[in-house]
DNA sequence: AAAAAGATGTTACAAAATGTTAACTGTTCC
DNA sequence: GGAACAGTTAACATTTTGTAACATCTTTTT
């Protein structure tokens, strides 16, 4: 996996506290995007992605609690609370809102950082799950363009259902997924009836573009009477 | 996906709050062992995985510091330091070392099941893309991907039944499995009628593919009248 | 200690499920 | 309309799983 500097987004109306914060966190090789306000954050958060967003609760406007609610409700972003108060009500509803971590200012600047570090280990492979392009076994499989290239730059190109399969598949990885739960994934129809077959003749023709063997699967595994699994370590 | 409930570790030597905290945890679907002290959690650790650790870290004996470090060392375990006191050394020393989070006694019971569920939340994506890979007897059993490795390089190939009949038996070693235990976790036929000779069959195939020998088994011990056991050393 | 009873080991086979191939049906794009 | 392609179905091959029968081993009884 490229290692690329993580993305952290600092919403501070107090300049003074801003700006050393994100000089601080910029020593360390983040990248950083300061902002005084919600809306000057907003436009960053839905055009880029951002790792970890540090956002003090008491802001002009839209405030701390509502910025986590709106973010929580449409990413896993890593959110840690700043608070000039020591208050568990501010406290509790930050968290229950899906805050990852709530510091209380004057907050330590060593702890903040390992507190960063430590989120942005958790969250990285979150990220990893809900990202565009994903690397398994060799392949970089591009979820929103729809396309694969393989290990020696050669494409491998996909039918619709292949890709919905896929991306099925990708999503859920380690998890046995059942012919019917893989059908309704490829399929418009409701005709459940009689052919889940058509699931193990496009398992087949996955296996056959990615090189994987029924015999020794390492990527699309069967599960004998359940289905079928994903098995190749996402990276 | 299958939603199994969290299975989380306390370690804390004070009875009252040990008690306390697990039953409130436990009021809340968790699965909690609780421990009073390192070397009762550190069975627990090896053989089962838990998915968090909520540790005091002024224990007698191996502290929570030590604790933290070592299973940081070798697994993404979730950890949620306790402490009396309100250390900013301590604190930073301990999410330096990697613990997740870091709450003071006296703490608020509902502030911790917030950062109990939203640490859960975090590492259930982490459990999903690492993989679980225990060694016996010169091979290697990969839980995710499931197939096991030889010490030749060979691979050993496993049906469903035989990767689900080891998973079983390599998440209890040394326990005394009955064959009702043993069909439960292979079986997935309504047909569940009579035939527990199905396990005997089972438990001769897996003793094929690891050259077991059912004279002398290094690995799938017989307790005669009981069912079978798991008797290779893990590590 | 020998015999009997019970439990496990082994083998072969039958049943069920999956793998594979190829033909068939419907769609899309000229 | 028809060529090219995607998706589905059907048929047969292969693998996995369950069952039964018999052999061997363990425990209990005498």
């Amino acid at each position: 996996m490229t290692v690329i500097a993580a993305h952290i987004v600092v919403i501070e109306d107090d300049p003074v506290t801003r700006t050393a914060l994100g000089g601080y966190l910029e020593t360390f090789g983040y990248r950083v995007t300061t902002c005084a306000g919600a809306e000057a954050a907003e436009k960053v958060l839905a055009q880029e992605s951002p790792d970890l967003l540090i956002v003090d609760i008491n802001l002009t406007g839209k405030d701390g609690l509502e910025i986590t609610r709106e973010q929580r409700a449409r990413s896993e972003i890593g959110i840690i609370l700043l608070s000039g108060r020591t208050d568990d009500v501010d406290r509790i509803v930050g968290l229950e809102l899906g805050a990852d971590d709530y510091v209380c200012k004057p907050f330590n600047r060593r702890e903040l950082l390992a507190r960063v570090k430590n989120l942005l280990r958790r969250t990285a492979a979150m990220r990893q799950l809900t990202r565009r392009v994903v690397h398994f076994a060799g392949f970089s499989f591009d979820t929103a363009a729809r396309h694969v290239a393989g290990q020696d730059g050669q494409d491998v190109q996909l039918t619709r259902a292949e890709y919905e399969m896929l991306r099925t598949f990708v999503l859920n990885p380690g998890v046995v997924l059942s012919r019917d739960r893989l059908l309704a994934s490829i399929t418009h129809r409701q005709n459940a009836s009689g052919g889940t077959r058509t699931v193990d003749v496009m398992v087949k023709r996955l296996r056959a573009k990615f090189g994987d063997d029924s015999k020794v699967p390492r990527i699309f595994g069967t599960s004998h009477g359940e289905g079928y699994v994903f098995t190749a370590q996402l990276s």
